[in-house]
RNA sequence: GGCCCUAUGGUCAAGCGGUUAAGACACCGCCCUUUCACGGCGGUAACCCGGGUUCGAGUCCCGGUAGGGUCACCA
C-alpha cells in the first residue's frame, strides 16, 4: 500500500502539514511553572454545578501560577448544539467568578491559538489525520451503521469485547484500488485509528495523574473513529490536536474520561506529541430521588443542580465558590478557620489535596458556608445584590426593587456587628422571607400569640406599651420599661422566676415581648425588637401597635 | 458482562505502619438568653469483608463485596 497516495486520495485539498501548524502556534512564552488550562464545554446550553466545579479547578490552576485559562467550544456534534449556549456558559461562569483570559467570546474570540470553536478547525484536524494516514497509522472505513450493529450483535452473543478491532476491523487492510473505487462511487467513510495494540497483549502504560497519582492501564486496541464522515473529528482526536496546538499544560476533566485515556495516549504517541498533565477530577454526585442511589450529576435529571437554579435561588456567587472550594480541597476549611477574613484567592489550591472519590452535593453545607460568606459582605453590597436579584428573577417584587437602599442595608445589617454576629442570611429567596415583615406590602400576622397570655391582655399590653413608648429610649431603658409593665400585669420579670413558681404568674417578660414582637413583625421569632423599631421608625412602630390593638380588641 | 475508578460516622473529610481514629456540616442535650439567630460546652455516630506481610495495619499486598464510571460517526 502506498500510504502517501492514499492520504492524497482521502484529503486532496489538505496542503499544509502539521509542521506548518507547529510554526503557527508556537509554544507559549510563559514563566516556568505557569499552567495553561482550558474549559471545553459542548454548547448544549446547560451548565451545572459539576461544570463549575471543574471550571474552578482550571481557573485556579492557571491563575494561581500566572498562566492562561481559555475557553474552547467543543461543538463537533451538531445534534447537541443549542442556540445561544455559549453566551449562557460565559455569563454563568462569569457570574460565579470564573473568567477566561482567552478563547471563544461573546462578541469575538481573543487569543493567538484559535479558532476556539472546534467546528472551525476542520482543516487543522484533517491535516493531522492526513499525516496519520500517510504514516499508515489511520485508515478509511466504509462500514455502514448496520454492519457495525451486526458485528456488535455477534460480539455480544459470543461474549466478546465489543468494538472495531482485530478481525472485526474489516476495512483495515483494504487495497488502494478498493478504496479508490468506493470513493469514486461516492461512498462515505470515517477515518479510524489503526491501533498498534492488541486485546489481551498484557502491555500496559503508565501516566501520572495530578490528582490520582500513577495510573497504569492496558494499551488501547480499538480502531477508534478519529474523523467522522462529515470531516469533523471525534472528541478523542480533537482533544489531542487541540490541547497540543493550544499548548495546554494541564487537562482537567471528569473521571468519566479515564476509560478512554488509552486511546488518547495512543494518539499522542502516534503523532509524536508530548502528553499534557492529566487531572481527572472526581465527580460531584447526588442521591437519585427515585432510586435512592448515589450517582453523578446529570444534565437531564437534575435541573436543580443547574447554575441558573442557584442564581434564581439567589445564592451569592462568593458563597458558591467558597462551598465548591471546601469540597474541592480538603484543607480549605482548615485554612478558612485560620484566615477568616482572607480573600479566597489567597488560598493555595493544589491538585494533590483534591479528593479522588465523588463527593455528594450537600445543600446543608452550602447554606452553612453561605452564612459565613455573607457575613463578610458589607450590608450595602448585599442590598445591591438583593435588588439585582429581584430585578432579574422576581420583577413582581416591586416593594423590594424600589425600596430605599439605605433602609434595606440597615435591615440586612441587623445584629451583624459585635463579637457574636447573627448569621441569618443564606440566599436571596430565604433573605426575602426573613425581611418581608419590614414591608407593609407583605406584613401579616403569621404566628400565634403565646398561649399563657389571656386574650384580653393583648390590647391591654399594647396600650400600656404605647403609653410609655419613647422612640429615643436606649435599648436598656426600653427593655426595663417592658419588664416593669409586664410585672405590673402579673408577668414575671425573669423567665427563671416563672419557671420556679409557675402558679404565681401569668407568664414572664418573654411572653409580653412576644405580644409586642407579633404586633411589630407578625412573627413570634425575630431579631431584637428594639433594633427593628429603630429601623422602622417611630411612626411605623406606633402604626403597627395600633393596628394590632384594633385587631385584638 | 469486559475494563477503569473509588471505599473512614448520616454528609464532607484528616490520617502516609504504633493516634484515646482529628475537624466541619447535620442531628440531640445543656448553657447563654425577652423570641429567634449567634456563641459556648457536651453527646450519638466510622475505618466494607476475608486472607496475608509485620512485633504491630484504617494505613502495605492479594482476593472478594459494594458503589460509581465507561464500553457511539456524544462529549
Amino acid at each position: 500500500m502506498n500510504y502517501e497516495k492514499l492520504a492524497d486520495l482521502l484529503f486532496p485539498d489538505i496542503k499544509r502539514t502539521p509542521a506548518d501548524y507547529e510554526g503557527l502556534f508556537p509554544e507559549r512564552k510563559l514563566n516556568s511553572g505557569a499552567r495553561v488550562t482550558r474549559l471545553g464545554p459542548s454548547p448544549t446550553g446547560f451548565i451545572h454545578l459539576g461544570n463549575l466545579y471543574g471550571a474552578f479547578v482550571d481557573e485556579r490552576l492557571a491563575h494561581q501560577s500566572g498562566g492562561t485559562f481559555y475557553l474552547r467550544i467543543e461543538d463537533t456534534d451538531d445534534k447537541r448544539k443549542v442556540e445561544g449556549a455559549v453566551d449562557v456558559i460565559i455569563s454563568s461562569l462569569k457570574f460565579f467568578g470564573v473568567s477566561f483570559d482567552e478563547g471563544a467570546g461573546l462578541v469575538e474570540d481573543t487569543g493567538d491559538y484559535g479558532p476556539y470553536y472546534q467546528s472551525s478547525r476542520g482543516e487543522i484536524y484533517q491535516t493531522y489525520v492526513k499525516k496519520m494516514v500517510k504514516n499508515g497509522q489511520a485508515y478509511p472505513c466504509f462500514m455502514k451503521e448496520s454492519e457495525i450493529a451486526d458485528i456488535r450483535a455477534k460480539q455480544e452473543a459470543g461474549k466478546l469485547t465489543p468494538g472495531i478491532y482485530g478481525s472485526f476491523a474489516k476495512h483495515r487492510d483494504l487495497t488502494f484500488e478498493e478504496i479508490e473505487s468506493r470513493i469514486n462511487a461516492g461512498e462515505e467513510f470515517v477515518v479510524r485509528l489503526k491501533s498498534s495494540g492488541t486485546e489481551n497483549s498484557g502491555r500496559t502504560f503508565t501516566v501520572c495523574d495530578a490528582i490520582r497519582g500513577e495510573l497504569t492501564m492496558p494499551e488501547n486496541f480499538q480502531d477508534t473513529v478519529i474523523l467522522k464522515s462529515n470531516g469533523i473529528p471525534t472528541y478523542h482526536f480533537a482533544h489531542v490536536v487541540d490541547d497540543h496546538l493550544m499548548r495546554t499544560t494541564h487537562v482537567v476533566r471528569g473521571e468519566e474520561w479515564l476509560p478512554s485515556l488509552p486511546i488518547h495516549v495512543e494518539l499522542f504517541n502516534a503523532l509524536g506529541l508530548e502528553l499534557p498533565v492529566y487531572c481527572h477530577t472526581a465527580q460531584l454526585m447526588k442521591i437519585d430521588d427515585e432510586t435512592g442511589v448515589k450517582r453523578k450529576l446529570s444534565k437531564r435529571k437534575d435541573p436543580e443542580l443547574s447554575l441558573d437554579y442557584y442564581r434564581e435561588k439567589g445564592y451569592h456567587p462568593a458563597a458558591v465558590r467558597e462551598y465548591l472550594l471546601t469540597v474541592l480541597n480538603s484543607n480549605f476549611e482548615e485554612w478558612r478557620i485560620a484566615n477568616p477574613e482572607a480573600d479566597i484567592d489567597e488560598f493555595e489550591f493544589t491538585t494533590e489535596k483534591m479528593s479522588n472519590s465523588g463527593a455528594l452535593f450537600d445543600i446543608n453545607k452550602l447554606n452553612d458556608v453561605s452564612k459565613d460568606v455573607l457575613l463578610r459582605i458589607p450590608a450595602s453590597e448585599l442590598a445591591d445584590f438583593m435588588i439585582d436579584w429581584a430585578n432579574e428573577f422576581r420583577p413582581e417584587l416591586t416593594a423590594l426593587i424600589n425600596c430605599d437602599k439605605d433602609f434595606l442595608a440597615s435591615v440586612l445589617d441587623i445584629g451583624r456587628s459585635g463579637a457574636k454576629p447573627r448569621k441569618d442570611l443564606m440566599y436571596a429567596e430565604q433573605i426575602l422571607e426573613f425581611i418581608k415583615f419590614y414591608f407593609d406590602e407583605w406584613f401579616e400576622y403569621e404566628d400565634a400569640l403565646p398561649e399563657n397570655v389571656p386574650a384580653e391582655d393583648y390590647a391591654d399590653i399594647i396600650a400600656s406599651y404605647l403609653e410609655t413608648y419613647n422612640h429615643a429610649d436606649s435599648q436598656e431603658d426600653w427593655f426595663s420599661k417592658v419588664r416593669d409593665m409586664g410585672s405590673a400585669k402579673g408577668y414575671a420579670a425573669k423567665p427563671k422566676d416563672f419557671k420556679k413558681n409557675p402558679d404565681q404568674y401569668k407568664g414572664h417578660v418573654g411572653h409580653v415581648s412576644t405580644v409586642i414582637r407579633i404586633a411589630l413583625t407578625g412573627r413570634s421569632n425575630s431579631p431584637d425588637i428594639w433594633e427593628i423599631q429603630q429601623i422602622l421608625g417611630k411612626e411605623k412602630v406606633i402604626e403597627r401597635m395600633k393596628k394590632f390593638a384594633e385587631a385584638n380588641k
